[in-house]
DNA sequence: CCTACCGATCGGTAGG
DNA sequence: CCTACCGATCGGTAGG
């Protein structure tokens, strides 16, 4: 047999286990609403070995926050976003930013605890990694778009992102288990809408 | 001095001042987050004294959570929407209906704790209270409105709905504090958003 | 409605 | 990385 030259690659070290536990448990019950000890029973560890990867609890829900917001993959994503027509790139933003958001099912519960539990305190962070990207992908998408009624940048970014929000809670809400499949038909109608609203009619 | 047959009014009785504070409590910590000792202290009485009107914390919760949804305000407002054109009716029922939520600033972050900590166990009771009228209302709507683009009733519901939520989740990622005033211009460019979107270009 | 208490559990740490 | 522990706090209750 053949072995390598690291100890056999074990599928994730003791922080990673800690983090994925972590992850999940936060989604599940909120921060408050999970404790230490579950944490390391579930990373497979005792309660004391946690501490020797994260100082605090809330140290370990600040860095999954930041690590698995989407904005690492949605911002990168839109940038690629092609199309002939403001509608075919608008499509092509809303599917590859569905794929993405897909890739962290159940953000918006981690993004509900930092609202309610922390009151938004590790969101500052954010912003000031966010923005000056997203703008510039709002002005890039408006100079192409003559056929865009006259909607401040802002709020056509607002609405966009609104989109995913509302389609998510809605089936939340329908379905709080969160485990139900996605409705693309549903979805689509969604995006229908919203390009309706922003398109000035002279195309159709 | 005049006095009543009663004892003098009291602004609130115990199990008021109690739903208050917990109401308070919940949407500024979360549930887990939220001790029955700090509720007691909030209300102005002793912990036992929560027992003698509520017999858990999760009780409280419920109650809170039931009462001040706004459905119990939001659909009726719906109903009485008015507007010749169907613009005019969305335009109107949109108003009415920021009015309603106004008057319960933060629900939705009840909501999140409702989606988050309990796994919204609690939102069966409410399907059935509001699906029936809410169908209804979709459905005035619709037979009145020759000029609204083919789009599913659920789907019109959802979306209207759906501003409101992508309107509040914006200014408070914004402004986590949650104290921002409403501004009453970007929520309109949002119903504009929307307006144009569900409504045939015909008259415009 | 309060006082005083219950067992359980919390986040975190010392020491090895 | 575990064992054993810290003081603090939790939801809830008995008794008056």
């Amino acid at each position: 047999m053949d072995h390598s030259p690291q100890p056999l690659p074990k599928a994730k070290d003791t922080a990673s286990s800690i983090l994925e536990a972590a992850h999940q448990l936060f989604i599940e019950h909120g921060y408050h609403g999970t404790s230490m000890r579950l944490i390391a029973q579930e990373a497979g560890i005792a309660l004391g070995g946690i501490y020797n990867h994260f100082p605090s609890k809330e140290a370990l829900f600040e860095q999954i926050f930041l690590e698995t917001h989407p904005y690492h993959e949605v911002l990168p994503t839109l940038s690629e976003a092609q199309g002939d027509t403001p509608e075919a790139l608008v499509r092509n933003a809303a599917q590859r930013m569905m794929k993405a958001l897909q890739a962290r099912p159940n953000f918006l519960k981690l993004m509900f605890v930092e609202l309610v539990e922390f009151k938004g305190s590790h969101l500052l962070d954010l912003q000031s990694a966010i923005f000056p990207q997203s703008a510039e992908l709002i002005e890039r998408f408006m100079e192409n778009s003559s056929s865009i009624r006259p909607i401040p940048a802002i709020i056509l970014l607002r609405s966009f992102l609104g989109l995913f929000i509302s389609y998510y809670l809605g089936e939340l809400m329908l379905d709080p288990s969160g485990e139900s499949k996605f409705d693309q038909q549903t979805f689509d109608q969604f995006i229908d809408i919203y390009l309706h609203g922003i398109l000035s009619g002279a195309q159709e």
